[in-house]
DNA sequence: ATCCATATAATACGAACGTATGAATTTCTC
DNA sequence: GAGAAATTCATACGTTCGTATTATATGGAT
């Protein structure tokens, strides 16, 4: 019997793949995430990793690249929105944690990457250098204003990274724990809330005499 | 020709494969620390994990454990400082803080569990539970007085712990790409204080008017 | 209809893994 | 010092890993 799409699709087997690729190398790592439970993930053969994507670790940097492509563009279209260099930083970390609630396997793969202790494939390293000059940049361009507190950009920059990550790595324990769902849209802005008053706290200037 | 000391001591080859597997399960994570490379780097035989342990997650139960012992007391004390809720807390966050500069790989092994998806070990679980409680009481205590803002107890509280994990996991990239080094005592109070002032800004009560 | 590039499939290989086994050695007890 | 207990050691077993190899099947151009 033939069903409704006459032709196999040719990209169609490194589609399943790459995304049986997104999803196990967020959940089990790189290591953790074998050929074997990604192509029988995908319903694919043994062999497509190898044919599609050269090696294993061809594939985990077409992962990388393919989650990273989308949020640069997210990312730069925040910093460039109008406003004070705080709100343009409030404005990405709000993307981003918005992105992460959309794809809970981006902050994971984060996470795989981080712990994995190997160097960051090359798309990632530049995705990292371009955000962190991003957000140093507004940082010193806020201190200038007297808006943003003193200390070192790139320091104070990176800082305001990890909370929206954090949040959604924790996202099923905090859920279980506190019978909160990020998936409610109430819940959702309050968490986005939460972690933006803390990263705008954090940076704002002392408003109060020493 | 026979060395100093007569005796090979015996506890000596499980201390020195607890130090090694400490190392290693904080560098590669669980899976990426073989059995092989925990005794070629301790120095003992291959048996030796089998024999002393019963097995490898039983030797990673123990590395928890025995990292996880010493914070404990440390931790319970700073809580039980005198003075505000938000002072105890900035205590224990001070104590995190100092804990991991002291112990780098201890940040490593939290990030290692976290990634692996795995369970936490009991004794983990038991210590998870007995911060998270402890925290969000001291939360819970200072948002009676008016010092902390409104929200979720627990929520808050978990939020106070990933700052001094971040800074230490990011040590190594943050040393080269600032120039600054955790081992300058100087350098090393900053950041604490910087922790610290970005905890507080977040716990903190709103001291403007809406 | 035929050919050829593309894709899928089945299988094999060497390496590394955790663990088990049994012998050799060392340490402790009497 | 002899015997028992504890420890170290070398080696083997069965899996699983990433990749290579070889064969089969498929789809479109001529």
């Amino acid at each position: 019997m033939n069903f409704s799409v006459t032709a196999p699709d040719p990209p169609r087997t490194a589609a399943s793949i790459l995304d049986a690729a997104q999803e196990l190398f967020a959940e089990r790592g790189y290591d953790g995430a074998s050929i074997r439970a990604i192509t029988r993930h995908a319903g694919a053969n043994l062999g497509a990793v190898t044919y599609h994507f050269g090696s294993k670790e061809a594939l985990y940097h077409a992962v990388i690249a393919s989650k990273l492509a989308p949020l640069r563009e997210l990312v730069d279209a925040a910093a460039d929105r109008p406003g004070s260099p705080l709100d343009r930083i409030t404005a990405v970390v709000e993307t981003l944690f918005d992105h992460y609630a959309d794809d809970p396997r981006l902050p994971r793969l984060i996470l795989q990457q981080i712990a994995s202790g190997r160097p960051a494939p090359p798309p990632a390293r530049a995705w990292i250098r371009h955000l962190a000059g991003l957000l140093s940049e507004l940082v010193r361009a806020g201190q200038e204003k007297g808006a943003i507190r003193h200390g070192n950009p790139l320091f104070l920059a990176l800082g305001v990274l990890p909370p929206a990550l954090f949040v959604h790595l924790m996202r099923g324990p905090l859920e279980e724990g506190l019978g909160l769902s990020v998936a409610d849209s109430a819940t959702r802005a309050s968490m986005r809330q939460h972690v933006v008053d803390g990263v705008r706290a954090a940076l704002a200037a002392d408003r109060e005499a020493p």
